[in-house]
DNA sequence: GAGGTTCTTGGACGAGCGTCAAGAATTCCT
DNA sequence: AGGAATTCTTGACGCTCGTCCAAGAACCTC
């Protein structure tokens, strides 16, 4: 019979990636609240509550966590920025929603933003991340052209630039958002939903 | 006599500031190729030719070495930048100038660029670099504004965006063509050139 | 060339890093 | 209940880091 070490392996496996889980949800937390540079597996041991060696049992090493926090990240800004899809049924609507989505993000989640400029351009230097940076660029390209496309549909017109040209764009302009919003000014929101307006108008 | 000594000091202080500007010259290349959390100062001793003691005789730590660092690059970039002011009398000429110049300009300094984005992203989480980056941030929006306002007024017409979304919206295209680049994606200096005649195209 | 200033070296220091292994503690199954 | 398997703690390892200093080399002035 294998049916009970199936279930035993099946819930072994079930805590084993539960309590990895946990453990890279704790060290995304410090990442996000530090930086990757200056984060310590002291660091994300002393925030998760548990020891340093635990964060060897469950990773092999400080590679293989960083990039299951990566991963991770992908997965929340996938969710996150399918709340932004376009749901409008008029161009007025969905510029207003698109401006409004992408500052909502920007103003609840900037730590987590802020470590995404950040892993990006350590991809930049170290070979380990490129591919799941790669990854996660494409999806967040995926997702401002569904907003390009939608709006090019209710305004009746093909869009007139490609999809990676129109999240270069948007990518800078949230950057840039992003940074003025982290240093204390308080038109960065404003800015960016002003700015989200017009790159969707033009670039349409 | 303060002549004499005015001469000595004066010898002595370009000797100092000399062997200063060599240093960060030495750090800012080593710096450029393995990227600011990966840097260290026997690296840099080592690029140099001299001692890790002597970078303490000329800097205080390592924070003033960086800021110096930093400065030069600013430095750099504004020379760099400013070569591709628009001389062209049409527009047309200047769609092509400004897409070769700025392709130009990531080939050729590809890792300067790629330091730069490091240091911004790192800034969002060190104060210390904070407001030399938002100095280099200015004068890459005013270059940017620059070849706007020509195009404009070749064209005819007024700018109908601000700087800083024209900046930001150009800050990323370049971003993700040096990211494409160094990635070995062969297309990424021509998308660079189209995408920069688009945008300057759709925003005036 | 002596004497004083400036420059440079090389190594020591303590702290923090990632990694790892031995064993204690806990959980699980029968 | 008790033995087996697991989960977790503790502490040590070798290394690199920024910083600092004593000593000597190089240089300049008289």
């Amino acid at each position: 019979m294998t049916s009970t070490d199936d279930r035993l392996a099946r819930r072994q496996v079930d805590k084993f990636s539960e309590r990895r889980r946990q453990l890279a949800d704790a060290a995304l937390q410090t990442l996000a609240t530090q930086g990757y540079a200056r984060t310590s597996l002291r660091d994300i041991a002393k925030d998760s509550g548990f020891s340093v060696g635990v964060l060897h049992y469950y990773f092999r090493d400080k590679v293989e966590l960083i990039t299951d926090c990566v991963r991770r990240y992908k997965a929340a800004c996938v969710e996150r920025y399918d709340a932004i899809a376009a749901h409008a049924t008029d161009p007025e609507t969905l510029l207003r929603d698109a401006g409004d989505g992408l500052a909502a993000t920007l103003e609840q989640d900037a730590l987590l933003h802020r470590l995404w400029y950040d892993l990006r351009a350590q991809s930049l230097y170290e070979e380990s991340f490129r591919l799941d940076v790669a990854d996660i660029d494409a999806s967040l390209e995926r997702m401002i052209w569904r907003i390009v496309t939608a709006y090019a549909g209710l305004v009746g017109v093909e869009p007139r630039c490609t999809p990676g040209l129109a999240y270069a764009a948007f990518d800078g302009l949230f950057g840039q958002a992003l940074l003025r919003h982290l240093s204390g000014d308080a038109d960065a929101l404003d800015d960016l939903r002003a700015g989200t307006r017009v790159l969707l108008e033009r670039l349409v």
